[in-house]
DNA sequence: TGTACATCAGTGAACGCGCGTTCACTGATGTAC
DNA sequence: TGTACATCAGTGAACGCGCGTTCACTGATGTAC
């Protein structure tokens, strides 16, 4: 990453980094679990044994990728932002934020979810990447209840529900292009409809029934 | 599943249903993609030859218990419940149902998710199925708007909302039991915290934003 | 500055493990006469 | 009702494919003197 020492290092940097870009390309094309360590290879265009002189495994691999991500968007909160999630503007502002990074780092959640699901190292990592995100929404809802709005259940509850919304959501429409049943979404239809549904569902009144007398 | 012909074809239909329900067991406990079809034949106590007298490979196997999965709940839906999503016992209702199913075809539901990743052909089943339910959604929420209460997006899209949270929901807690951050929950905790989610996402209203003169 | 040797990134053919799949065999069930 | 033969479900050891992983080799870069 830093100044490499010479001719030698700077082309073992450049293979690694060569490595690492053709796996996200490949895993965002095709997934993690489809990909052949050959795919990455030959889509960065250099010999199959090549891999092993940089990652011990696909898995090494992609814990060095979610390295780089972590290391890349730490300040990804701004330390600015509206955390009264009654109100509209800051609900819309966590959905876009999360819609962004899923965009941004598309490789990386298709991978983990991926992995998740074979290697429980992986399963761990990605519970423990939604606590910490969770943590920050449940201090949020903290704030919402203390205006004296009730919430729609127990707020870690509550949280879980908000991210199994969002993560499933932005899987359909991101990676998957849609369910079938009308054309792709673009950013903004995505993140308002979320928004609103969440807004209300957090902070909102239930309808009144119509009163028959 | 009829009345076999006879002594022989009794046996067949046992090692068969046996295989069955021993794959449901091992896919709930171990998930799709890590279960060897040797685990399947072992935990039915059959021999790894067995296997191919029923079925051609896994994922037949899997075609099968989906088969069986459709024709078991035909009737799922009680033609006489409450369509009105605007009340509260609609939403629970339909929830309720998903919980329970989610819950009976557990094994099911899993091994889609699972194989849906790695295999198109079940990727397809998989949005057919959600297709089929999804129609049926979309009429009621078309009652809603009908009542006059805007929804929070374009109506194929909310459906796809809510059942990105359901499933994902779902999967979390019943399947992953939980994430971490607090115990399991129970069905009816979890089923009334994404009702009254729902609920005010669909058709509540939005909190009134405090207004300083 | 030049020469001789060491090191190391990259190569790709070969290896070997894991697991799906086959197949010759067994014994029980079914059929023909 | 009995006997001889055919069929078929089940068995498990053996086979073989796919793919991860190794390794002897090459040529360029680095180091010693």
């Amino acid at each position: 990453m830093s100044a490499p020492a010479g001719r030698r290092a700077a082309q073992a940097a450049e293979t690694e980094a060569a490595l690492k870009a053709a796996a996200r390309r490949v895993f965002a094309e095709r997934g993690y679990l489809n990909t052949k360590i050959t795919d990455i290879t030959a889509a960065a265009g250099r010999a199959a044994g090549s891999f092993y002189n940089h990652f011990a495994s696909k898995d090494e691999l992609l814990a060095a990728l979610l390295a780089d991500m972590l290391d890349d968007d730490t300040p990804a909160t701004d330390p600015q932002h509206n955390p009264d999630l009654s109100q509209r503007d800051a609900v819309r502002w966590h959905v876009a934020a999360y819609w962004r990074t899923y965009r941004r780092h598309l490789p990386e959640m298709v991978a983990l979810r991926e992995a998740a699901i074979v290697n429980p190292d992986f399963g761990r990592r990605l519970r423990e990447m939604i606590a910490a995100d969770s943590a920050h929404m449940l201090g949020h809802l903290a704030l919402v209840r203390a205006a004296g709005i009730p919430l729609p259940g127990e707020p870690r509850l509550v949280v879980s529900a908000i991210y199994s919304l969002l993560d499933q959501f932005a899987y359909t429409w991101i990676v998957g292009g849609g369910d079938g049943s009308r054309p792709p979404v673009d950013d903004d239809e995505a993140i308002d409809t979320l928004t609103d549904l969440l807004h209300r569902g957090i902070a909102g009144t239930p309808p009144q029934r119509p009163v028959v007398e």
